[in-house]
DNA sequence: CTCAAAGCCTAGCACCGCTAGACAATCAAG
DNA sequence: CTTGATTGTCTAGCGGTGCTAGGCTTTGAG
């Protein structure tokens, strides 16, 4: 039985290696270089290896996601954590949610702009992606206002800091006034 | 000469059935069905037809996202001259922009979300752009509260009219809140 | 030792964006 | 009216894409 597992073990390892590889690729030089071809070549298999660990494209792009999700709401809970005001909360998991998408524009295009074939806001949503939502619900929850549903204000909060992400990284908006704008949407949007 | 003027129409007039095409296509079946094989046999022509008009598809993307910037500042114009105040003038602009990326999804992706070869915020941006950004900073400038400078005001209200469309549309939120959503977020950002 | 199952690869399909080069229509010059 | 060049359009093809059928080799149970 223990050729079975270790077999089980080396294949999980590899599934590992594919999603790492992908991010990485995506990371370097963009989703559109990441071909099934490149991708196989790096991992050193063929091509039909990796319709063994996934139905297709669409599925890598899912697990990259996946991945990413865990680590944003990790980011978010370690800049929230630090601060002491409802307010200084905000701001930093605002800050934070901006770098993490500037640091990891892959990912987060995995995320939030491609097709990962992951289901959002509904029942049978993978747990890592309903928790990142719980990150930023947990300091943004304290900031709605009177009267406002906490998850319909983190929802618009979110909605916000995403187009100021995307924005951005297309090219839609200069860099250059990045923060005031941050500092605007919060003073605004945060109810203290 | 009038030969020549009449190719010269004929050949403008080509040039806008492309773009026609391409946009249709694109609204019926996404941009992914937008192939140039596809898009010549639609107008009946062989795909490096297309090529003397445009440099590639990216160009014709650019193409159909010039046409929706006019049209989506007549649409918020439209939308804002009708309100009588401010805060219902921008409660108006927000409902007419979110509307329109609703109802023309692939011209907003041109617009926002592809890479058409346009420049944006720059000297070199083209007119419609231009225009467009102008028609929502006639409206959103009168609330951007005193010592905010209006057009970062503009940007960041856009931006977060932009994250709502996007992600409700990719399925990220669900549009049943979709009017709530809108008017927390122009009550919370205008300033009236 | 046999033989089925599992694992992996080569080769190929239909499609993509884009372009070279052949061919036909057009028009100015002789 | 006849050249000859220019313009317009097409067919065919290149190197790439995601994905899969089918065969070969290795493995492990009986």
């Amino acid at each position: 039985m223990s050729v079975q597992e270790r077999k089980q073990r080396e294949r999980a390892e590899r599934e590992r290696l594919i999603v790492a590889t992908a991010r990485e690729l995506a990371e370097q030089q963009g989703w559109d270089a990441v071909t099934t071809r490149r991708l196989a070549e790096r991992i050193e298999y063929s091509q039909p290896v990796l319709y063994s660990h996934f139905r297709g494209k669409r599925e890598i792009i899912g697990a990259v996601a996946l991945e990413g999700a865990a680590e944003m709401a990790v980011a978010v809970r370690a800049a929230t954590s630090a601060a002491n005001s409802p307010r200084e909360r905000v701001a930093a998991l605002a800050r934070a949610y901006l770098d993490f998408a500037a640091r990891n524009p892959a990912v987060y295009d995995a995320l939030f702009q491609l097709d990962g074939g992951l289901a959002y806001a509904q029942e049978d949503t993978p747990e890592p992606l309903k928790d990142a939502f719980a990150a930023l619900l947990e300091s943004l929850g304290e900031v709605a206002g009177d009267g406002v549903h906490p998850g319909l204000f983190t929802e618009v909060f979110w909605a916000s800091l995403h187009g100021l992400a995307t924005l951005t990284r297309t090219g839609r908006l200069l860099p250059e006034d990045a923060a005031q704008r941050v500092e605007l949407l919060v003073d605004r949007l945060a109810v203290v």
